[in-house]
DNA sequence: CCTTGTGTTGAG
DNA sequence: TCAACACAAGGG
């Protein structure tokens, strides 16, 4: 019933030492002359040799792996259901650059690598979210950090918008005025990959920059409660001189109550208390660059 | 040697 | 963008 393209019924190894090597039933998995099994992927007109593999469904991992590291997570694959939410693994993916993740591949490290990182980010609780002006050197991608804002209740509330503080609007997303009326649409990257489509204009009868269209829905799916932070930040693309990301990432404030935390001075200061977030489900400490937990 | 993975082509 | 096929490069 079965027949899984016979690796051992067809091909009875007679004379016929030319005999048609068996097809794998599994996207971007080719046969190897020796019985064994490649793994590619396709990009830019151009192939990108995973590794080899004793068995397909190996291969076929590996290729899935790389499909959603190359093309996001609507990325047709084999074996991985694209619905099961890794956070920690899709991380890894997006935090990693391509090479990386295919050098892994080939070298057949990727599953110790990314066990590593589950380790690490759970043990040390260390996120490069919302670092200043750094470059990850792991990464192809340089990041500029843009601004970021402890959002308001009424950011969070039923006017579905954020104010963006004028200061920072004026110096990151400039609009001329021919688009302020109408507002511009800015797609904006999360951490996980997710691009967000949001609506920026700017209010003449308050005289201020909002995010409109797509914020409520933001806001909702990452549960922003007044007080938590949200991020922007911009990505270059080294290959492609010209093409740089928006990003934006949140995270939560630190668990009191928005009306306390306006009274606090030292909100932003986390060298004064350190402020809490949660990540991974686990309540940590920022001290000065580093997360620690508590 | 044997294995990898590139060159290449043609189908979709 | 993809797999099929042939075979040269490369390492032990």
């Amino acid at each position: 019933m079965d027949m899984i393209s016979g690796t051992d019924d067809d091909c009875s190894e007679n004379a016929e030492s030319r005999s048609k090597l068996p097809s794998s039933k599994y996207k971007g998995v080719v046969p190897q002359p020796n019985g064994r099994w490649g793994a590619q992927i396709y990009e830019k007109h151009q192939r990108v040799w995973l590794g080899t593999f004793n068995d397909q469904e190996e291969a076929a991992q590996v290729y899935d792996i790389a499909a959603l590291r190359f093309r996001g997570q609507n990325a047709v694959t084999n074996l991985k259901t694209t619905n099961d939410q890794d956070y920690m693994e899709r991380l890894f993916l997006t935090s990693h650059s391509k090479n990386e993740i295919v050098d892994m591949l080939r070298k057949h490290t990727y599953e110790h690598e990314l066990e590593q990182s589950k380790q690490y980010y759970a043990a040390s609780c260390h996120v490069d979210l919302s670092e200043s002006n750094t470059i990850n050197p792991f990464s192809e991608e340089a990041r500029e950090f843009l601004f970021e804002k402890v959002v308001t209740p009424s950011d969070v509330g039923k006017l579905n918008r954020m104010v963006i503080p004028k200061q920072q609007a004026e110096k990151h997303f400039a609009m001329n005025p021919a688009s302020a009326s109408k507002g511009l649409l800015l797609n904006f990257e999360d951490e996980l990959g997710t691009v967000w489509r949001l609506r920026y204009c700017y209010w003449s009868s308050s005289q201020s920059y909002v995010l409109t269209k797509g914020w409520s829905k933001f806001v909702k799916e990452k549960n922003l409660k007044a007080g938590d932070l949200v991020c922007f930040w911009r990505s270059i693309n080294m290959g492609h001189a010209h093409h740089s990301k928006l990003h934006i990432d949140c995270k939560p404030g630190n668990g009191s109550d928005f009306e306390e935390v306006q009274g606090r001075v030292d909100l932003l200061d986390p060298v004064q208390t350190g402020s809490v977030v949660r990540l991974f489900g686990v309540n940590i400490l920022e001290k000065s660059d580093r997360l620690y937990c508590t």
